[in-house]
DNA sequence: AACGTTTCTGAAAACGATTGCAGAAAGGAC
DNA sequence: GTCCTTTCTGCAATCGTTTTCAGAAACGTT
């Protein structure tokens, strides 16, 4: 059985297709009449229009990439959902792609776009170097960075951003535990040299420490995945240092620290202060509540389908910081 | 500038468009000497095959859609995650949507389905009744229903599955929390009519509670909506009944219950026991651990793609029903 | 009634691939 | 060298749209 195409519907009107494509397309130029007429034998014939050959004569699509970089956790399944929705009612449609390792990256995010005759792109999360440029030029099309440390001295023309400042969130987090007393800070980060955003809350760990003239020891910083488990893991390394509060950089990590701490006859937070990232709904459910910063998960997919519209519109690009909130919980405490 | 077809390469490499193609599309009849000619040129030019040309000539795609149905939960987003994967490394394009409500859900999908011209879909959750096989048929490309509840009588050669016993496991959760003593257990649901997984779970919370010989009592059974404030909401409406104990159909809102027993100064096994259902990686990294019924999320996931890429191929419907598994945890207890 | 405008319409040429078919090139048998 | 296979190759039609362009139809003006 055929489907039927836009011959089939012009043949049953009685008019020329390229007056059928002008009624699809809501082109002017046809008189209202055959409009209607031709709408009807449409509804008629269940008629869907063949996006394959639209395309093809368009020569450009409607599809927009989300990029998934790195371990996909919850903060990434928020933004998504609100990414599609906003997305999918502006008629385009979605390909989803996660890429595995923090390895050759944008290199698979162009094959994606190039592959897919991508006409915008999401990257979610990884982050941007300066030495990648030159991709970005490669790739023609409107970009966005979601939640990706962008490196210092990018040519901002090139893409548009919705982002948070990482180094400033941190900082105001372990700023927090050091004017509670803490001086002993453990933190579990994340990423071998790769993952930026863990950079960043790394060394505003490191400099939030120096400000209040404590020395910084390695020994009390531990690497986790961002799942809890790693985060557990991390932690029963720290046990050992003795350390009196501990700033993971995502609230799934600071829940396996959590359970660590517990597990080994400890309590949150009289023995130990627990500091998350990330403001996840499910740390408030934590007995106790888990102190964290907190992103705009939701608004941030929002905001980047927002911008991403536009800039498919007009090409202007456009950067932008969200706030983020330090929610004090129950898990930090004063010594 | 142009983007090179296959024309170009042709041209270039002295041999006919048919050629290029065939080598394109690894096919037999083309001298290895040549195939390797055309192989580096394409190479050299840089050229990426014109998917929308492709999709027009073969008359199908390579798209597959993942069609979520509810809410978005940690639940969904690890089966997507490993559906995904298994997909685009068949070089298939996943295509997402969510459907908010459940109003028209395969309305919705059906069209969703025809307008991206997709070769397959998946559905996430959600509901199949009798009455919808009719669409079923109307969509000519194969179907798999991955946590999907299946009403009975539904034609098994229309469509493939991948799915749990949810009566099974709900009655054995229950029937443990019976077996300990408890006779006054609430029960947190969710939907209204529509949500059959729910409906399924709390057959089997009836079902039992009348197998041990107790009265069913619809005060007992409060809904919410799969989030943890809602979980949380429902539970204090449960607190003036006095239960010790409660089944809530999601750990998500199991954890809201936590918290509300806590909040209200009471203790969780001590005061009342925390039944869950899902298994999520967070439930056991809280204090205590969540007791509950695990579902192999990513199996599942891994599972609806294999099959998918199976029926793609043989068209033959398969229909799985995989193993869930009760975890003790430390929020239940004798009394 | 002839003409110029404006409004609407249809034929036909793309877009970039796949594929059936006819036929060229190469190899083998005599 | 001729003829028959077998192996390879290229031409051209085709998939279902969009869009240009020429021209038909409708209308008002004189």
């Amino acid at each position: 059985m055929k489907t039927v195409n836009i011959k089939d519907i012009a043949k049953v009107a009685g008019v020329g297709v390229s007056t059928v494509s002008r009624v699809l397309n809501n082109q002017p130029d046809v008189k209202e009449e055959t409009k209607k007429r031709v709408l009807q034998i449409i509804e008629e014939l269940n008629y869907v229009p063949n996006n394959s050959a639209r395309n093809l004569k368009r020569t450009k699509t409607n599809h927009i990439g989300i990029f998934v970089i790195g371990d996909f956790s919850t903060f990434f399944s928020e933004v998504i959902e609100s990414l599609e929705k906003i997305l999918s009612s502006n008629r385009y449609s979605v390909m989803l792609h996660f890429h595995q390792g923090m390895k050759n990256t944008i290199e698979a995010a162009i094959q994606f776009a190039l592959e897919k005759k991508l006409v915008g792109l999401v990257f979610l999360g990884g982050h941007l170097k300066k030495n990648e440029e030159g991709y970005l030029k490669q790739l023609k099309i409107p970009v966005i960075f979601a939640s990706t440390v962008i490196e210092e001295g990018v040519d901002f023309e090139l893409f548009s951003s919705v982002t948070i400042d990482n180094y400033k969130a941190a900082y105001e987090g372990v700023t927090y535990l050091l004017e509670n007393g803490h001086r002993r800070i453990g933190m579990i980060s994340a990423g071998y040299g790769d993952d930026s955003v863990a950079e960043a809350r790394f060394m505003a760990y490191r400099d939030a420490l120096s400000d209040f003239k404590v020395t910084y020891d390695e020994k009390l910083v531990s690497g986790g995945n961002y799942t809890m488990a790693s985060g557990y893991k991390a932690m029963e390394e720290l046990l050992d240092e003795k350390v009196t509060a501990v700033f993971a950089i995502a609230d799934t990590m600071a829940i396996g620290a959590m359970k660590a701490i517990t597990d080994h006859g400890l309590k949150v937070p009289e023995d130990i202060s627990v500091l998350g990232f990330d403001g996840l709904e499910l740390g408030k459910y934590m007995t106790p509540s888990l102190t964290s910063i907190e992103q705009p998960t939701r608004y941030m997919g929002d905001q980047a389908g927002q911008i991403l519209l536009e800039i498919l519109r007009e090409e202007v690009p456009q950067h932008i910081v969200l706030e983020t909130k330090f929610v004090i919980g129950q898990t930090t405490q004063k010594i």
